[in-house]
RNA sequence: GGUGGAAUGGCCGAGUGGUCAAUGGCAACAGACUGUAAAUCUGUCGACGGGAGUCUACCAUGGUUCAAAUCCAUGUUCCACCA
């Protein structure tokens, strides 16, 4: 099979990929695919910092408000809709361009990580979710234990969602996760991807993102907020637990002062960006480069060409 | 000046004779990850050592005791109240 070569631009929170991506995009005549699970979210811009409209008119994004934050949206259609939204780019001859930090979301897309057939049914996971709540975990995961002894091995006893979804797999196709898991067919979008990573120093990044929520502050996020919980979307939705959001909805209802609701987010993004970064050192073929000083932009543009022409670079 | 209270590991903070290298939280670091992923969860966290263990530690000094972060004395600093 012949694989679809593409380029991904990662990188940790707050390390630039957006800016780099507007000028590669332009010289490379590329489309962008967001790979952000929040920036798929409509009325949350600020918080996601998503990109301006004026840049999305010269540039196509893909990706970006696509779903409201009520609406189910999963890894499952993210892979699903950006390889279709892939498809397209590349019969219209323009390039796609994947610019995002969501690791979980490239892993779908890339690394075939993700089973065909795989149900998922709300009723069932609120069932042991509710029991989880009542009767504690620990039991949650004994009743995993006799269904699926694999998983439950692979699975600590307070991951209640992990615990959840395999017992939620088990009730709906009679097999374990971990059966499935094991012999079932993958998704396989068959592209050939060169990850281009942007990195710099820890304190720099922790810095960068203390200024950058600092500005969101200073800037609209908490009337952003605002104006969702006034419309409904709280934290019961998923999207609203994000950083910032989860913390400005607790100022908004009293819970804490802004300041703090600040603070928190920043360190929640702090822990957010050590699981990027996690995630990414598995990332292969990656090419790494550190930002801090220069944006390497000439040398990231001739490895992408290379890439896109069927040459191994990844060295 | 008087009276009362407090000083604990990077920070906050529990501990009031042995089971204490010291609960917990934060920060820091490492990790897991199959349709919620910016979610969810785990581990490490005084120093040296692979480990058994050894050493240094609860403001300072001295003391009581088989044994002290815990008791006593003195000193230092801080807080509160009264002058």
């Amino acid at each position: 099979m012949n694989r679809q070569p593409v380029v991904a631009l990662i990188g940790a929170t707050a390390v630039g990929k957006t800016a780099l991506s507007i000028s590669i995009a332009e010289k490379l005549k590329a489309e962008i695919i967001s790979v952000d699970s929040r920036q798929v979210y409509r009325y949350m811009d600020i918080g996601t910092d998503k990109i301006s409209l004026s840049f999305r008119r010269e540039i196509p994004h893909h990706m970006i408000d696509i779903a409201d934050p009520d609406e189910k949206f999963t890894v499952s259609d993210f892979a699903e809709k950006t390889s279709q939204t892939v498809r397209r780019i590349i019969e219209r001859d323009k390039i796609p361009l994947f610019v995002g930090g969501t690791p979980f979301y490239y892993n779908a897309l890339f690394h075939a990580s993700l089973n065909s057939e795989l149900p998922s049914d709300e009723n069932v996971r609120e069932k042991y979710e509710t029991l989880a709540n009542s009767q504690g975990a620990e039991l949650l995961h004994m009743r995993l234990e006799q269904v699926d002894p694999v998983s439950a091995e692979r699975l600590h006893k307070n991951d209640v969602k992990r615990v959840t979804r395999a017992l939620e797999i088990f009730d709906l196709t009679g097999k374990a996760a971990s059966e499935i898991f094991k012999t079932g067919e993958k998704r396989d979008y068959g592209f050939d991807v060169l990850y281009i990573g942007l990195s710099r120093p820890r304190e720099e990044l922790f810095s960068r993102i203390a200024i950058r929520l600092e500005e969101e502050f200073s800037s609209g996020f908490p009337e952003e907020v605002e104006w969702l919980l006034k419309n409904g979307f709280d934290e019961r939705f998923n999207p609203l637990k994000g950083l910032g959001y989860r913390e400005l909805i607790e100022y908004h209802r009293g819970k804490l002062k802004l300041n703090e609701a600040l603070e928190a987010s920043i360190s929640r993004t702090k822990a957010f960006c050590r699981r990027q970064q996690t995630w990414f050192k598995k990332f292969s073929p990656a090419v790494w480069f550190d930002v801090s000083e220069s944006n390497h932009e000439a040398e990231i543009l001739n490895l992408i060409q290379r890439h896109l022409n069927g040459e191994d670079v990844s060295q």
